[in-house]
DNA sequence: ATCATTTTTGACATAGGTGTCAAAGTTAGT
DNA sequence: ACTAACTTTGACACCTATGTCAAAAATGAT
């Protein structure tokens, strides 16, 4: 390549990661990533087309790394502390910062997702995989005799509550209530100890 | 009053209900609402000071509604069944229109909360509402013996259930699916049938 | 070292939304 | 019927964001 790019694109979909985490889809403008990422707007313009194309650049820079995360936290032999270990980092991340930031993926499905249909299809696939890894460690549970429900229905279910759990932190920004939440759920659902 | 006002303002709060539900508070303009509502950009300014104050009184308008409709919801001697009505409607509510709607109060949590502390607060109320509302009604399970969980915890985690279930119409616009999200969700937790 | 190609940069025109204001219109109360 | 008080209306200035473009700068390949 000739005219070679100067910033470095992981670090710019790092940097837009947070920050539509932080304003959300809407409020955040190409003047904003650009102060933030150092890089000119024209710059960004250049390389992405606009700021839907960005998004979803960024996103899929960030589902690949946070569905591979997600699998690992829940390759324990325990089923239920697999997902209690699970939901723990989940609530830790949304509550991490200092500066209160909010889940990226569920910020931009309320905002993008009826925007733009490639934004919508992404944050489709997104759930989807979220659901096929809690699927596939339910049934898995089930196999060792540690879970006595319907794997797919109960992945769908626990989806919709991570979702839930999101939308908690923005009203209550409360770490105790949201892990209050998580471990209720957990509580209800049809574990088994394998003694 | 002198110079009375034309415009039927409980009709108005209504549309703007039904604007920002549809389009998200952040893409709702104050011509949007103009245009929908059939009165002039101007007079909504002299009634209501901007966007802000005008999206607090419709959602006051809202929840007043809402919680009335939600309790009245609850009034069953099954504590499961009036669980179960509860989150019919609701899912009901959320698909019933041809054109996609989505729920009013978690996208303005995902947009709004952040960006005024008043909206913020009623948002934060509304939640609180939701939630005694259901604890009210586990408490009385509970003597009924119908429910042998935690009414507190419990009712927190329904109320990040239904937002949760409010982000999946978001993204699969499916009846079917929250259908079945509650259904396992209620079916897991502890209530118990009275013979 | 030069060239071809790309990126960077700043400027520009455009579009859309906000909030304000004065003038015109309306109406309850006298 | 008149008036005082309010609402309606359309115009205005302002701001912010978008997307484009031409000129300048940078650099891998020859």
């Amino acid at each position: 390549m000739v005219g070679t790019r100067k910033f470095n694109e992981e670090k710019v979909l790092d940097i837009a990661i947070d920050v539509f985490s932080r304003k959300g889809f809407n409020a955040t403008t190409m003047l904003d990533l650009a102060k933030e990422t150092g890089v000119q707007r024209g710059s960004l313009y250049n390389a992405y087309q606009n700021k839907n194309v960005l998004f979803f650049k960024a996103f899929s820079h960030y589902t690949d790394k946070f569905l591979t995360f997600i699998e690992s936290e829940l390759q324990q032999s325990d089923a239920k502390k697999a997902f209690t270990q699970l939901l723990k980092t989940v609530v830790e991340r949304l509550c991490s910062d200092k500066e209160v930031k909010g889940c990226f993926s569920t910020r931009a499905i309320m905002e993008a997702a009826q925007q733009c249909p490639d934004i919508h299809v992404c944050l489709t696939r997104f759930l989807d995989g979220l659901e096929v890894i809690m699927k596939n460690r339910l049934e898995q549970a089930i196999k060792d005799k540690q879970f006595v429900g319907d794997a797919q229905s109960s992945a769908r279910y626990l989806v919709a509550l991570t979702r839930g759990i999101a939308v908690i932190e923005r009203v209550y920004n409360d770490k105790a209530r949201m892990t209050e939440i998580y471990q209720t759920a957990l509580e209800y659902m049809p574990f088994k100890k394998v003694s």
